[in-house]
RNA sequence: GGCCCGUUCGUCUAGGGGUUAGGACGUUAGAUUUUCAUUCUAGAAACAGGGGUUCGAUUCCCCUACGGGCUACCA
């Protein structure tokens, strides 16, 4: 690697939610930025008016603090290399299309978008490029004067790259090795659009230039539009500062086949988006993993292993272990297909391997919007210890924590009632006289007195345990329930055995 | 169709010219837990096919098949 600063940036254009394979790929450019102590640049790619999308630059943005990931120049931020949205930007752009087309390496084409969506119905795989370019109306194809007069008329046209004539054009992708395009394959991609928009070919080349990008990562998708890219690097004379590029496997459906699209989360069950994604236009609510109930601690690990190990039997990583261990070499090349089941495991990991302390807020926030209400910080984090080994996802919380902090709205009666008998009243009854008495026990204790007394009423210990749970917790769920009981304290355990065998015996 | 990229258990992957091809998720069976989950133990499960190269290929090369991506004045 050369001695220059290392410097990446992630690129997303804002037209709706961020999706796994996105947030995978703004991970590892901010792993490699970090690892190599660089710089982790945000560029917001809005050049497609028609697709732009209000609240997607601020989703963005949220879904990185989310993350944990920092970028050190954005939009908001800003940087000695602002601005960092494409769309304050455009002045910039039209000088270098016109340097292509002074050089010879584009010309303007004044093609309709109609004539030519007429010419792809009519000639079957019609590509604007060299083999049919004369053809049309261009600045290539035209006479001098009549490109002259159309430019000074003010008549729409874009720029086109002229693609050269049986060139080879190779490269080397950090994640592929060695690639090459033939130049006749590849078409006359537009650079400048008639509103004065460069397309993303000659945006990102510009950019990266001009920010100072060393390190390229981007989808697969990006790999047939390298050539084109890399002929602007060549063309505007900037090829010695190109970025390496690193083009990333795709994350696939699980099923059927092609990449993951936010359909597929709707159609399988499982989100696909970061956080929840509110559309204005449609009102359509798309799933996030976030409110799901993942950690971003785990959802940052899930993506990670898709596609990247450490060589080792190692599964769960921190951002910062990641940082540390991260390196190209080990991404895979092959597309992966996103499992819906593992990336839960990731999650339930994660919150067995976090602490109450760290995990109280969140928890706080799911009981509250259950209309759960905590009084006790220091009762709320036992409770939070007792019961996170047994929950998947962050929303579990709400089941397994609500009967702590409430009485059950209502009980499995099925599971007691058929079987319940005037002895198992009797039992609990004096049961209360224990848990009245000025002498208290811990959970292990207690649970030897309530065996006790239940031989003592010629009761089997697993006959009244069972009926004990569900007073407690309502069904038949939870962890073991003198553990509960202790939790819960002697008079709130007393209050809802009464309670309970109201509801038993009525 | 054309171009490009890819291919190890169902899935994510490790490995690499000679291995009992390893781990994880899931799955199956059992143990523990007088709930459920956790946990533990054990099991089933893979080198796409065909040619080379080689003493020996899952590993290197070629072809085929299959999968994926791109083929917009979208990114």
């Amino acid at each position: 690697m050369s001695d220059k600063k290392v410097r990446v940036r992630f690129a997303p254009s804002p037209t709706g939610g961020l999706h796994l394979g996105g947030v995978r790929t703004v991970l590892f450019n901010y792993l490699f930025a970090k690892k190599h102590k660089g710089d982790f640049v945000l560029r917001i790619e809005d050049t497609d008016q028609n697709r732009y999308v209000d609240g997607a630059e601020q989703y963005i943005l949220d879904c990185l603090k989310w993350c944990g990931i920092t970028p050190d120049e954005s939009p908001v931020v800003g940087g000695q290399y602002a601005p960092y949205r494409q769309s304050e930007r455009k002045p910039i752009y039209r000088q270098y299309a016109e340097k292509l087309v002074a050089e010879g390496h584009a010309y303007y084409a004044f093609d309709t978008a109609e004539d030519l969506d007429k010419k792809r119905k009519e000639v079957p795989n019609f590509q604007y490029g060299l083999a049919t370019r004369n053809g049309l109306r261009n600045s290539l194809s035209l006479p001098l004067q009549e490109t002259e007069k159309l430019l000074h008329d003010g008549t729409p046209h874009v720029i086109r790259i002229k693609m050269p004539e049986g060139e080879t054009v190779n490269f080397n992708d950090m994640i592929r090795g060695h690639v090459s395009f033939e130049t006749n394959q590849v078409d006359d991609k537009v650079l400048l659009k008639a509103d004065g928009m460069p397309t993303y070919h000659l945006a990102v080349v510009v950019d990266d230039y001009l920010m100072k990008i060393t390190h390229a990562f981007r989808g697969e998708e990006w790999l047939p539009s390298a050539p084109v890219h890399i002929l602007l690097w060549e063309y505007l004379g900037w090829k010695a500062d190109m970025p390496e590029w690193a083009h990333l496997p795709l994350i696939l459906k699980p099923d059927g086949h092609g990449k993951l699209s936010k359909r597929d989360g709707a159609r399988l069950g499982f989100p696909v988006y970061a956080m929840n994604w509110w559309d204005a236009k449609t009102n359509e609510l798309t799933p996030g993993f976030r409110e799901l109930g993942f950690l971003p601690e785990a959802f940052l690990n899930l993506l990670a292993m898709l596609g990247w190990n450490d060589g080792t039997d190692q599964e769960i990583f921190s951002l910062d272990e990641m940082i540390e261990k991260f390196s190209i070499e080990r991404i895979s090349k092959a597309g992966a297909k996103f499992d819906f089941e593992k990336a839960k495991w990731y999650n339930a990991e994660w919150i067995k391997r976090t602490d109450a302390e760290t995990l109280k807020l969140k928890v706080w926030d799911i009981l509250k919007a259950n209309n759960v209400i905590v009084k006790d910080e220091a009762y709320l984090l036992k409770v939070i210890d007792t019961i996170k080994d047994r929950c998947v996802l962050l929303t579990d919380f709400y089941q397994q924590a609500a009967y702590f902090f409430q009485q059950p709205a209502e009980y499995d009666l099925n599971a007691v009632k058929p079987k319940w008998t005037d002895a198992k009243t009797d039992f609990f009854t004096a049961f209360i006289g224990i848990l009245s008495s000025p002498e208290t026990f811990d959970a292990a204790e207690l649970e030897a007195k309530f065996k006790a007394l239940a031989e003592e009423k010629g009761l089997k210990a697993g006959d009244v345990m069972l009926p004990f749970r569900i007073m407690l917790v309502g069904g038949k769920f939870g962890p073991h329930v003198f553990d509960i009981a202790k939790l819960l304290g002697e008079s709130e355990t007393i209050i809802r055995i009464e309670k309970a065998l109201e509801a038993f015996t009525a």
